[in-house]
DNA sequence: TGGGGTTGGTTGAAAATCGAAACCGACTCC
DNA sequence: GGAGTCGGTTTCGATTTTCAACCAACCCCA
């Protein structure tokens, strides 16, 4: 009883339900397209015990939705609810960062705006300045679902 | 020799890099202030070894560095790199996905841009349309970095 | 001079987790 | 009825993580 429940931090909440080797990556396959159990084992060489953990833990945490795709014999595929879908600015911020930094530059893949054909960046991107915002000119304040302890952090 | 020794995707890359399950807590705490050995291992609560490696698996990468902070003895604090400081977005995705989606809605921590005090979103965001991207919005293409077998996903 | 405290680790053993391979049930196609 | 596919489960040895103890270098204080 010396630590509590819930830490106060949604960095960490979420690396709790994601942040281990396996999930993003299965997340990304998802996103990819690659949606059923055998392809997806294949593709990553994880064990298959450990995807159908992963998978059932993604599902537990509706990020993830088994459906079937056909019956006699029932198979199921797995497809991204709207939370999954809404980790799109996450791998592709990891993406980006891997592009400059591991991949010397060159991305293996590039993703565009289907509208306009131009190529994503992805910065915080100040709507009301209308600027990018570089680390050193953020800073981070308590907000609404702080649970106690005031305190303010800056870089 | 069966699989090939580097992977074609910059999210694997990455997450080869920071994708275990204390990696990205250290980045976190180093961008709040939090740099030095003993207090990183109290906040998290990692073991001495693993933060000992960790460490240096992050100083290897250069995305983070180990600097004296005093002699007699001799200490040192570990301080983010440009490369580090780089992840950044990242770090703001996960932290805007976990508001929503684990702190239901009530942000522990919320950041705003230095200039103008606007809370920021993390969406991508197209700079010529000037228009947030939706996920589904989004097209991938084999970029530059690409090794072989050309080949394009679309979810 | 000597004891206690702080920092940044190392070492070793137990516990948890992972990976590889074998196996399985339901159904197909031939 | 034999082989193959798909989506798993079971087993077990190997690896990783955790926990606790220890340590070296230096400080402060008397």
């Amino acid at each position: 009883m010396s630590t509590p429940p819930v830490v106060d931090c949604s960095i960490q909440r979420t690396l709790d339900l994601i942040g281990d080797r396996w999930t993003l990556l299965i997340v990304r396959d998802l996103f990819r397209g690659v949606r059923r159990f055998s392809r997806i084992q294949e593709d990553l060489g994880i064990a298959k015990n450990l995807l159908t953990d992963r998978l059932a833990a993604l599902v537990d945490a509706d990020i993830v939705e088994k459906v079937p795709y056909q019956d006699r014999p029932v198979r199921y595929e797995y497809r991204l609810t709207e939370r999954g879908r809404d980790l799109s600015p996450a791998l592709v911020a990891l993406m980006r960062w891997g592009d400059r930094y591991v991949s010397g530059g060159l991305a293996p893949t590039e993703l565009v705006h289907d509208d306009c054909g131009t190529r994503l960046e992805l910065q915080p991107w100040c709507t009301t300045c209308n600027v990018p915002v570089a680390p050193t000119d953020i800073s981070s304040r308590p907000g609404p679902g702080r649970l106690s302890e005031t305190e303010a952090a800056r870089d």
